[in-house]
DNA sequence: ATAACAAATGAATGATCATTCATTCATTGC
DNA sequence: GCAATGAATGAATGATCATTCATTTGTTAT
């Protein structure tokens, strides 16, 4: 029923998603959906802390298999943004839905910043070990950190808008491409993917 | 008029602006709307044309006063961003509102699209002239604008979600340590400015 | 002053949509 | 088999909203 709301949002927006658009795509009848939630806020606010939910369980699953090393752990943490689950056109369209709305809806404001919160704090984290491995100097890991997440949100937002112009594997590469440059002596430029000459034609 | 849109979607939402929301914040009535603009969605679209239109002129004006040094150019381009008009609140509310809905409204798409692409390939430009002059190796001028173009949309998103946490001097400075890192041979490490140790406490 | 014209009003109309609820359908325990 | 419970239906209701239009208000030209 969640899905079939993530499915209705990216196909008709936000403002042209109804209880009947969503019951359609669930395959079920119009009343249905005020007996499971009490109102259509209720569900839209439900779905979105379920990819809020999605979100935050793949970063720190990934976070588990990384292991201990600070630029592993962090290039987990940037791969997450390009991958499936997480990296659905469909669920792009979600999350650019509710933060089109969230200046004026606080309930949605709080649920995203809830999810920003986390995950920014993790980074900065990693960038931190990683600046004092490194004896990285002049660099501040919470602008790092603030950069980076920064970007890859808005390289979802071209995905979203210009699909053609940027794939999951361009994007990961322009990621690969900053870490390179802020830490360059943990991330070789365009390097362990087979990478370099494999960007689109024009 | 379309002031009294932006602010409406500003502070209600999309979903939550009508028609009698607009005339009230433009002190007029009900049905004047439809008198001047044919519907609702006409006037949507042109206020989405109309900051379109405002942000294309900023960064012209811009470029026209930097000159022809490569880095004075790419640094007006970035600084048009966090700057008024184009930086104003209520303006990302709209244009994050409008992204929200992109992926179903091929005509918003469009529009975003267009202000994207002359914006991009100016900065393509200048990106490459500055490879060119400074001998930078490994790096792509497409890479490296897109990635500094997907930053400053992530950094809108959190100026708009969070402005507590980030303003514009934030900003300015986060892109300017992506550019230092980027190009290190023509940007200094947080220097210009009075920068270095202004950022927030926390 | 007055005719002619444009701009603006706001009540009325009809469509869309969330929500409700009496009824039907399916499942489980006895 | 037969209650009894809960899930699902879909038609009805009432609210909201875009759009229309007959009327009023203001402005310009003669």
């Amino acid at each position: 029923m969640i899905q079939a709301t993530i499915r209705s949002v990216a196909s008709r927006g936000l403002s042209d998603t109804t209880m009947a658009t969503v019951a359609n795509e669930a395959g079920l009848s119009q009343g249905i959906i005020n007996l499971h939630f009490q109102s259509k806020e209720r569900l839209l606010i439900e779905t979105l802390r379920y990819i809020a939910d999605e979100y935050r369980q793949a970063w720190k699953k990934a976070l588990g298999v990384a292991g201990d090393s600070p630029p592993a752990r962090l290039e987990a943490l940037v791969l997450i943004d390009f991958r499936l689950p997480v990296c659905d056109r469909n669920k792009l369209a979600v999350w650019f839905a509710f933060w089109g709305e969230s200046k004026s809806r606080p309930t949605y404001r709080k649920i995203c910043a809830e999810r920003d919160r986390a995950y920014r704090s993790e980074m900065i984290e990693v960038c931190q070990s990683l600046i004092d491995a490194g004896r990285y100097s002049n660099i501040d890991a919470e602008s790092v950190a603030a950069g980076l997440s920064a970007m890859t949100a808005g390289l979802w937002l071209d995905m979203l808008t210009n699909p053609r112009s940027m794939s999951r594997e361009d994007g990961r590469a322009i990621c690969r491409q900053f870490l390179a440059a802020t830490f360059n002596r943990h991330f070789m430029p365009a390097a362990e993917a087979s990478g370099a000459g494999r960007r689109k034609a024009s």
